[in-house]
DNA sequence: CTTTTGATGTGACTCGGTAACGTCACTATA
DNA sequence: TATAGTGACGTTACCGAGTCACATCAAAAG
């Protein structure tokens, strides 16, 4: 038997949901969440940068995810192809219990502006490397930009909905549907582009 | 003459740019930028939520600007017109010194990742504005915030672009080529779709 | 058996941010 | 003109986030 708990990590991060979700975000001093972890505050910021980032944990692999999955498509893929490629691989970087963490997860978030703006921060980031995985893979920056903003809006709106759903279907499949949903607006726009519409 | 100097906000954003840009944001202290401009903490921070949001001052006139730009386009508009005016009106709900507030600006956000994450929950806030406004007149959410992302793009590549340009040609045209290319990147990758690509 | 390692605890500190309370020129109204 | 607000500001005290130097002690390494 080993001298301390072990996973200080999962302990620090199951006691702030279950503080924060009792009290409130702002009510819970970090502190707290440290005793309830049976840790102290000086532990918990040798773990974790800041009070947020216990929620956050773990999301640098999904950047190396989405990177991943780009450059390893095969070489021969379409553009469209090459963003499925990336959001498939970053939809399998989650842990196998991303969903009941994240049903814990989602109600704080929309309580906290501080946490809103760490998770914005997050998904800037994702966006951002997979920008630049697609263009490295397609030379054009813009078209790597807009499929970019495309494949991530796709996957939070997958997300959502996953979560949401009382039947658990496959988190890439939800996420692969809004995708296709997304492919199709996208044509829809450029076809529309001459027309006009009703305010 | 008044019992106090007037423009608080204003004095407090150029002392805080100037001590940021001797000493670093974390080497600054908010009671320093408070003192360097004749005030205490306690009078900062009933002007500003916090520290980063000196920096950040009057971005809800963003917001307000660039969904008005869109409620108030001409009834019979193509979706592209509809971002065209938002983002139109979104650079003309800028000040007039705002060239030279953001070249001193630009390289502080660049150094600390506490202001660019600031900076990033303001672009999404701008992001999110769009994509209502747009949907509200298209119908169609996903079109929408395909359009938003796109819009945001532009406009924020059409500013960097004109902060760092010697030549001061005009903010609006700027931000308008940018959108000019970026509907062309649009229309060129759904005429791609088919066609694949080398590695 | 001795040394080293590394995750943890302790205590003291700085700084961001809040709150209660006081001050005093300006303003409005009688 | 007298008097009662009003509002921007200062003073003081406080809490909590986050940092740092230093100590501890089981387990691994030698």
């Amino acid at each position: 038997m080993s001298r301390w708990e072990p996973d200080a990590r999962g302990r620090l991060l199951r006691a702030a949901i279950e503080l924060f979700t009792e009290r409130g975000y702002d009510a819970t001093t970090a502190a707290q969440i440290a005793a309830h972890a049976g840790l102290t505050k000086t532990t918990l910021f040798r773990h974790f940068a800041d009070k947020r980032e216990i929620l956050f944990q773990g999301q640098d692999v999904l950047v190396e995810g989405v990177v991943s999955g780009v450059l390893e498509a095969p070489a021969l893929s379409s553009p469209m192809e090459l963003v499925r490629a990336g959001i498939a691989s970053l939809c399998a970087s989650h842990s196998a219990d991303l969903r009941d963490v994240a049903r814990l997860l989602d109600p704080l978030l929309a309580t906290t502006p501080e946490l809103q703006e760490r998770a914005t921060f997050k998904r800037a980031a994702i966006t951002e490397a997979l920008q630049q995985a697609l263009e490295s893979r397609l030379g054009d920056a813009r078209q790597a930009r807009l499929l970019a903003d495309m494949g991530v809006r796709a996957y939070y709106e997958g997300y959502a909905a996953w979560i949401s759903s009382d039947a658990p279907a496959a988190f890439a499949a939800s996420v692969d549907d809004e995708l296709t949903a997304y492919e199709a607006a996208l044509r829809e726009l450029t076809d529309d582009r001459a027309s006009v519409h009703p305010s």
